[in-house]
DNA sequence: GCCTTATGTTTCAGGGCAGAACAAAAGACC
DNA sequence: GGTCTTTTGTTCTGCCCTGAAACATAAGGC
C-alpha cells in the first residue's frame, strides 16, 4: 500500500488549469509598468481575448484588479478598459533594526499606504519592550489605511539568524537577542487574526532590489546583495528570487576574510564585519560610532587619511569575502545597501579592483558593483513585498 | 500595443494538464524505490484510478515506461501489474578530467547500461587530441548498446569555468584548456544529430548525489558539495537541485582561505586548492604526486607525521572556506566528493570542529561533513542524470 | 454618414478529468 | 468446490475550462 505523501505535488485538474491562468493574468497585471487591457494581457499571456476578459473580470470583482477610467487616446478602434492591481490588497511590512523601528503598509501596486519609521538606538534593548513599542508604532500607521483595506498579512524584518519556519528568531546578535518568538510579543498590540511571519532583514531587503512593486521586476534579477548595518549582512538573489536555506543564509557578515584576524564575537576570527560594519569602519576612521555614513564619505573624499585608510581596508575585506560569494555563486553582480550604499562610489574603485584580480570568471564576466538607492527600513517594504507575494501566487484563495 | 514576450510564462490549457499529468505519473514512478501498480500512482499523485491508468498507458505505448510480468503475492484482490521507468530511453555521459576519461550510457532506471573509464594524466593536453580520444572511447560503448535504445542526448562534465548555454569552456586550469567549444571538436566522432550539453564536473558529480537515480532523490537534498579533484570545485544543492548560475559557480576551490597566502595560478592568493587540492596534499605530505588518496589515508591513520600535519593544514583550510560557504547559504551539512571523500573519515573531527566555530547558526544547526560513495567519474554520470532530465520533464515530447 | 480599426462579449465545440458503475482476478471461508 | 470479499483495472457520463469565431461596441478617418 503507497501513501499519499504530505509534500508530494498533486496532479492537475480543469480547476488548476483556472488556478494557474488567474495569477497568470494578476501577475502579468503586476509586472507591467502601467495599466494594461484585457486585450494587452491577452497578447503577453497569450490566451484568445475572450479568456483574458473572463480571467480578468473575475479579479476585477474579486478586488484583485482595479478598473481605471478610459483614459482618450488619439488612436482608432475602441478605447481600453485599463486594469491595474488592486489598490485594495495591502500588507504589513516591519522592521526592529539595531537602529530603528518601522512600520509601513504596501499595496498590491507598490504603493506606501502609510507608514511610521522612529529612528533609536536598540542595541541590548528589551526584546518585550522594543516589540511592543513597535506595535503601538503599528497601531498608529493602521489608522491611517482607508477603511476598505483589505490588510492580508504582516512580516517583521530582523538583523539576525532567523527560522522563519518555525516564526523564531535564533540569535541578533546586534540587538542582542537570541531564541525569542517575536510574534507573540507583538500579537496583543495588533489586530487579531493578522499572522507575522519573520524573515532575515538582508533577505527581505534584497527583495525591494529585486522586485521594485510586487511581481515588477527590478532593474537586477541576479545579483549578490549586501546590507550594511551594523552589521553586515547579505542574500543571493538568482532569477529574482533569494535563495538560500530561508532565514538561515546570508550571513556574509561572518565570512572570514584574515583567519589570523581579530576575534569576532560570533566566536570565529577575522570576519567581513570586523573589517567592513558601520562601528568597524567608524572606529577604524576615528569618528563617533554614531556618526552618519555620508559625513565619512566627505571626509574620505576630501582625503582626510584615516577616513581614507579605514574605507581601504573595508573595501580590501569586502573585495576577499565577496570574491569568495561570486566564485561559489557565479553571479558577478554585486548590490551594495545600507550604509555601505552610501559608500559605494568610494569603495568601487578598489573593491571592483579587488574582485576582478581574485574572480576565476572575472575575463569573462567582470564582477560589477552597484548601488541601489531604497528607500530607509527597506526590510520593512521587502516584508511586506513577502506576504503579498502569496496575492499574487494564489489570487484565486482570495475570491470568494 | 504590447507584445509577447519570448521568456514569458504562457498560459495553461486542456493539454498543459495532460501534459504536467503524464509529467507527474512519469517522475513518479521514476521516484519509487520499487515498481508501482496503476493503483498505486493513483493513491501517490490524488489521481482517480481511471485518470492514473489512462495516463500510464500512454507512457507505456511511449516506452517510457514498462510493464513487468505480474509476481504472485500473497494477498487478496486482483493482482497489480507493476511499473517501472522504461529501460530504451537512455543518456550518454561523457567526462573528460585531467585524470580520467570516461563515457556512460545509463538508462531511465538509473542502470548503468554500458561504460568505459581510462585513466590517463591529461594535464596541459591537446584538447582536440583528448576530445578525439573521448569520441574513440565513447564510440566503442555505443556499441555494446542493446538494439532498441533510444539514446536521447549527451552530457560532457568537464573541469572549470562553463557557459552551458552557449557551449563554451571558458577556462579549465587543471586541463590547460580555454575557450574552446567541445561539442565541435567531439562532433565527427558521435552520431550525427546527437546533441552535447556541457556541466561543471562538480555540479554534475553533485547531482549524482542528489538523484540516485533519474527522478528519484537521493539520500540529501540539501547540501554544499565538494568535489576533490586535482582542483576542488564545489556546487550548492538545494532542495536537490543545483542552484547558482549554471557553469559558472561553484569555484570553491579559489575562495580565499588566506589572503596572505602564496600566490595561484588563478591570480588571487591563499586559495583553499593550494591546501586542500591533492597535488597540495601530497606535496605538503612529501609523498609522489600520483599517490593514491587511499595511501595518503593509510599513513595519516598510522600516524605519520609528515600526512598527519598535511591533513590537518587541510581541514583547516576546508574549515575556513566551508564556514564561509555555510554562512552565506546556510545549509549545514557539507558532502565530500573526489580524494576528499576517502580522506573524509580523517578530515571530519577537525573540519567539524572548525566548522562549529565559525558558523553562526551552529549552535542550532550543528554542520555536518558527510561523504558519498559515488562511482567513479561520477560527473559523466552526473552529465547523463542531466540529459535523462529532460525526459522526465517533457514525457509527453517523446510520446508521438 | 459610412468605412476602418481595435476592444470587449457571446456562443459553441472539444479536450481532459472526476465519479460511479462495471469487469477481472485473486484469496478467504464454509 | 462454491460463494463472498478484496483489490485492480476499465468503461461511461457529466462537468469544467479554454479556443475559435462571430458579434457588439466605441472610437477615428475620409
Amino acid at each position: 500500500m503507497t501513501q499519499r505523501l504530505a509534500g508530494a505535488p498533486s496532479s492537475a485538474r480543469q480547476s488548476t488549469v483556472r488556478t494557474t491562468n488567474l495569477a497568470l493574468v494578476l501577475r502579468t497585471v503586476c509586472a507591467a509598468t502601467g495599466p494594461l487591457s484585457r486585450a494587452d494581457i491577452a497578447g503577453v499571456t497569450g490566451m484568445t481575448r475572450a479568456t483574458a476578459a473572463r480571467l480578468a473580470d473575475e479579479l476585477v470583482a474579486g478586488g484583485l484588479l482595479d478598473e481605471l477610467e478610459r483614459e482618450p487616446v488619439p488612436r482608432r478602434g475602441r478605447p481600453a478598459t485599463p486594469l491595474v492591481p488592486g489598490a485594495r490588497f495591502t500588507a504589513l511590512g516591519l522592521q526592529s533594526d539595531a537602529g530603528l523601528l518601522a512600520a509601513r503598509v504596501v499595496d498590491l501596486r507598490g504603493r506606501v499606504v502609510a507608514e511610521r519609521v522612529e529612528p533609536g538606538d536598540l542595541r541590548g534593548s528589551d526584546p518585550a519592550e522594543t516589540l511592543a513599542a513597535l506595535g503601538a508604532l503599528t497601531a498608529g500607521v493602521l489608522t491611517e489605511l482607508p477603511s476598505d483595506s483589505l490588510l492580508v498579512g504582516a512580516g517583521l524584518a530582523l538583523p539576525g539568524v532567523v527560522d522563519a519556519e518555525a516564526g523564531v528568531l535564533l540569535r541578533a546578535p546586534n540587538l542582542g537577542w537570541s531564541d525569542l518568538r517575536p510574534a507573540a510579543l507583538l500579537a496583543g498590540h495588533l489586530p487579531a487574526g493578522l499572522d507575522v511571519v519573520l524573515g532575515n532583514e538582508a533577505d527581505l531587503a534584497a527583495r525591494t532590489v529585486a522586485e521594485e512593486a510586487p511581481g515588477r521586476p527590478g532593474p537586477h534579477r541576479d545579483f549578490v546583495y549586501l546590507s550594511g548595518q551594523i552589521g553586515i549582512g547579505g542574500a543571493v538573489v538568482l532569477g529574482g528570487r533569494v535563495t538560500g536555506s530561508s532565514g538561515w543564509a546570508g550571513e556574509v557578515g561572518h565570512v572570514c576574510v584574515d583567519p589570523d584576524g581579530p576575534a569576532c564575537s560570533c566566536g570565529s576570527t577575522g570576519c567581513l564585519e570586523l573589517f567592513a560594519g558601520r562601528h568597524a569602519l567608524l572606529r577604524a576612521a576615528g569618528l563617533p560610532l554614531d556618526t552618519p555614513a555620508g559625513d565619512l564619505a566627505r571626509l574620505a573624499a576630501a582625503g582626510e587619511p584615516a577616513a581614507v585608510a579605514a574605507l581601504d581596508a573595508s573595501a580590501w575585506a569586502l573585495g576577499v569575502a565577496l570574491a569568495g560569494v561570486v566564485n561559489v555563486v557565479g553571479i558577478p553582480t554585486v548590490v551594495l545597501g545600507g550604509h555601505l550604499a552610501e559608500l559605494a562610489d568610494l569603495l568601487r574603485p578598489t573593491l571592483e579592483e579587488h574582485l576582478a584580480a581574485r574572480v576565476l570568471s572575472a575575463r569573462w564576466r567582470r564582477p560589477r558593483v552597484v548601488s541601489v538607492p531604497g528607500p530607509p527600513a527597506a526590510g520593512a517594504s521587502g516584508a511586506a513585498l513577502q506576504v503579498l507575494e502569496d496575492v499574487l501566487t494564489h489570487p484565486a484563495r482570495r475570491i470568494s
